[in-house]
DNA sequence: ATGGCTCTCGCGGAGAGA
């Protein structure tokens, strides 16, 4: 079973992408983050022809997150309980085989002096708490965290310490998180490597490897057993066949 | 120094992203 993480900054101007890309890795269950689009927008026609249906958890213009699979999946949450003004930006289903899959899209925060960066430190404990009320043994959460958790993941290393997405309040809310049984599945299987899933779209960012690594898929101890290979797909952070990329890359993992 | 791009909404330019 292939699973990713992916946010594709805006569904409709990606999707003739994201068919190279499914054709290129057929995956089998993808969490898709920045639909920018309404549920009901939502084009599932599309993906039907690529032999995936979807559920989706959308809204106008923002945020939107989705569950794309191949295999049986059934609907469990759409939303965050309590944090519905924040976003359409978590969406949960039972795959089958017995995995409980979850993508969330973070918010951002913007910088540390912002009123959105204490609401983004709050939002992390609506997750946290939410998070601590399943009883599934085979679990993933992955997403876009907008969390920088180690300065080996930050292009500027420890220069970044202190500025949005590197800060110790931010650190600590990721560390809860982990610290109810998850596993970093690529930090796993590679302690030492330097790799972003996130480059800025201006200035060149891309080839002057100037990129955060805030796109994660975190398992319970049961999916980290599974686990076969983790990938962060950054040739699907160039351009295909003219086509413009996301600003982030995809990751992916085969689990047995 | 802020911002260099790219997206959405909607038809011009503003807001968001990280």
């Amino acid at each position: 079973m292939r699973i990713a993480t992916w946010n594709i900054n805006g569904l409709r101007a990606r999707l003739d992408y994201i068919k190279l890309w499914l054709e290129a890795r057929q995956p089998n269950v993808v969490g898709f983050q920045e639909l920018k689009t309404p549920t009901d927008n939502f084009p599932h026609e599309f993906f039907a022809d690529l032999g995936y249906t979807a559920l989706v958890h959308g809204q106008k213009s923002w945020n939107g997150v989705a569950i794309l699979t191949n295999v049986d999946a059934e609907h469990r949450q759409s939303g965050l309980p309590g944090e519905d003004d924040w976003g359409a930006r978590l969406i949960t289903a039972e795959i089958e085989g017995g995995l409980e899959f979850t993508t969330v899209y973070c918010p951002n925060g913007k910088s540390v002096e912002h009123d959105d960066y204490p609401n983004k430190l709050r939002w992390y404990d609506s997750l946290h708490s939410h998070w601590q009320q399943s009883g599934h043994d085979k679990r993933i959460l992955c997403g876009d965290f907008n969390i920088v958790p180690t300065p080996l993941d930050s292009w500027l290393g420890t220069e970044g310490d202190g500025g949005i997405f590197h800060t110790v309040e931010e650190r600590q809310r990721f560390t809860a998180l982990m610290d109810t049984g998850l596993t970093d599945l690529y930090r796993h299987l590679y302690p030492e490597e330097q790799a972003f899933s996130w480059w800025d779209y201006r200035g060149g960012a891309f080839h002057r490897k100037h990129g955060l690594r805030i796109d994660f898929l975190l398992g319970t101890d049961a999916a980290v057993a599974a686990t076969q290979e983790v990938v962060i797909d950054r040739d699907f952070r160039k351009k295909q066949e003219g086509l413009t990329a996301s600003d982030h890359a995809p990751v992916y993992a085969d689990l047995n």
